[in-house]
DNA sequence: CAGCGGATGTATGCAGTGCACACAATGGTA
DNA sequence: TACCATTGTGTGCACTGCATACATCCGCTG
């Protein structure tokens, strides 16, 4: 049948549907990210992803690995090769400025079920937390790296998801930043002059 | 009717399901907290429950306020008043324990749903808060206690998110507390020599 | 000591979900 | 051209949250 004039193959199914799972987690929020709902934005059969998507996880690994490469480039926009403590505190504002603006993304990528498998999505964290010791290093050239890089990841999710639940009243974006500044500059010696 | 010998009435449903609630996520992980299967284990209609929790989010948010208390008497129970940055890095280990021990709900409290206005969760949430600045204050007397206290926070809550979402990859509970001392360490001054 | 009314639990139903299964169309390849 | 793996469809089941109407019970007031 189908003399609708659609084709009965899609062409790019998978890509179609990384793309209306995108949609829908700005329109409804990561609860309206159902395979179902994809399906239907993509005009496909209610269980047509699963050739591209064995389950939901799969699908929010997916969307998750991309949201990943996004805020990699999202903080290297920011600051590319940063040598003062105020550099560093920029990259962490334009990490929580991320979440907060994005929220729904941030939540798939740290707070959703996801497929521990997913290669791309492993790849996807390597290489944010590769970014993250070559911005330390560059930083702090003196001082180990691989401890330092975790503890200023680690403080500024922190200070990423402290927000985003609201522990923080954040009245202001701008406000938001203070803070974020702040706690990077209570914690962090100023950068480069450690001998 | 109701002639199968058990009440109509349960005495103490509130309290029950949230016992069920507990066990659900002990057993079967986040995902499995649902108001049916509490309503099952309480052993009462699939509804009941709905005229103690108006919708998901309250009975999540009722829990993860429970999940707060327990958290704070756990961090308590380490330390009660640190002196030194190696105490403060026995809380943030235990900090780190819970969220590894317990992630089913340590994921309620941080990475669900809730209902913002629960004034319980909020009350837990403050009494968490209080007691972390309590601790910072008596670490670092000389230091405003407010930005550093947010920061220690946002560090201690960011190691754990990543140790939690294998970010790093924890293969013994050892290995885990030795990465978190170093990232305390690595970020944090010795405590109260500062003048 | 009624009996009445609000609080609590039940029964039923609907829409939505993930996923398993059997089936149909398609297009590259032998 | 005929085959057949890939891709999409249709159907069905178990489960969920939640709205609604109904049953039962307890405590309070007459």
């Amino acid at each position: 049948m189908s003399r609708t004039g659609v084709p009965y193959h899609h062409g790019d199914l998978r890509a179609a549907c990384l793309r209306a799972a995108r949609e829908l987690l700005e329109e409804d929020g990561g609860a309206g990210l159902s395979l179902r709902a994809v399906a239907r934005r993509a005009g496909v059969s209610p269980t047509a992803p699963y050739r591209h998507f064995a389950d939901r996880d799969v699908l929010v690994s997916a969307v998750a690995a991309q949201g990943y490469r996004e805020l990699t480039e999202h903080l290297a926009a920011a600051h590319r090769a940063p040598r003062t403590t105020d550099d560093l505190a920029e990259i962490a504002v334009a990490y929580v400025r991320f979440a907060v603006e994005r929220p729904a993304m941030f939540k798939v990528m740290f707070a959703e079920p996801c497929d521990p498998t997913s290669e791309e999505r492993a790849a996807a964290i390597a290489a944010i937390s590769g970014y993250l010791h070559d911005i330390v290093r560059s930083a702090f050239p003196s001082r180990e790296t691989e401890p330092l890089a975790n503890a200023i990841w680690a403080l500024v999710h922190g200070l990423a998801f402290l927000h985003l639940d609201g522990k923080f009243d954040t009245s202001t974006p701008q406000q938001a930043a203070d803070r974020v500044r702040s706690a990077i500059h209570a914690l962090l010696p100023p950068a480069s002059t450690t001998p």
